[in-house]
DNA sequence: TTGCACCTTTGACCACGATCCAAGGTCAAG
DNA sequence: CTTGACCTTGGATCGTGGTCAAAGGTGCAA
């Protein structure tokens, strides 16, 4: 079987050696155990799993959701449905910032549009806008 | 001219005290004058500017961008150009962060899809892909 | 044996935008 | 004159996900 020390394991998984013994006090990585001087050896599975929680946060879990489903992985017993449940919540999450960051970005962009760049800062309906002049002080010529 | 006290101005602007004294440590807000007791005290003013700060934080600026559109919106001889420069940069980043967001939402509800919830685990292809099996253990019949 | 890469721990620090706490000063009402 | 609301400062804390530094031990090669 397999040993390799955290630096190896680290370089293996695409991470730094810190980041494994963060995600060993956070509960993500069981603690491994030591040489007789006391460094930590791994196995090839510590780098599966460390591959498994970069895809995670790729995917846009945090920690916390990757721990549940490393533990879920782990079960026997667990359905897919608990897999789903956990993923669900994260699509809905994602949806709602989406959402928003999506409305965020049409005002914007409309206001935009709407912004003649050579105008003074005074004309700028941007400007307006943010200090709650919902209309352009002398547009009386447009539309 | 009315004066009033950090505790008024908050509760005008719907922020909290400490948000207004962090605002003047970033330089959000001047540094304003003070009561003989050493008490601050501001103008109406100074509620529009918090207006104007909680305005911009909710379409999604960051502190740093909204200090240089006070500056902007100060400065007498300043084009619209620069506020669209702000402005647009803003539009980018959010753009590329929606799309990022959207391609993980796509491929989370893909997965999710096809996930048959009463399945054990090991059958899940969301733990799959996340495992780095880009195929279901046992999909021969899939398709 | 020396030199270097690697490992250990504890604890501080980064961004970001606040929020809260402690210890003390001020002010108006009753 | 006391009570309570308000104000002051400096510094600590939060959440998220790490990153870095210091001071020391270990392992291997020239």
């Amino acid at each position: 079987m397999v040993v390799i020390g955290i630096g190896k394991l680290a370089k293996a998984a695409e991470v730094r050696t810190d980041t494994v013994r963060y995600y060993e006090r956070l509960g993500l990585l069981a603690p491994p155990s030591r040489t007789r001087a006391g460094y930590r050896s791994y196995g090839t599975a510590d780098i599966e799993r460390l591959r498994f929680i970069r895809r995670a946060k790729s995917l846009g879990f945090p920690l916390d959701d990757i721990r549940q489903l490393l533990a879920l992985r782990a079960d026997d017993n667990a359905r897919a449905a608990a897999v789903l449940t956990v993923t669900r919540a994260r699509i809905a999450a994602l949806d709602t910032q989406i959402r928003d960051l999506h409305a965020i970005a049409e005002a914007l962009s409309r206001l935009a549009d709407d912004c003649p760049p050579d105008a003074a800062v005074s004309e700028c309906p941007i400007l307006a806008h943010l200090s709650g002049l919902h209309r352009h002080p002398a547009d009386s010529d447009r539309r």
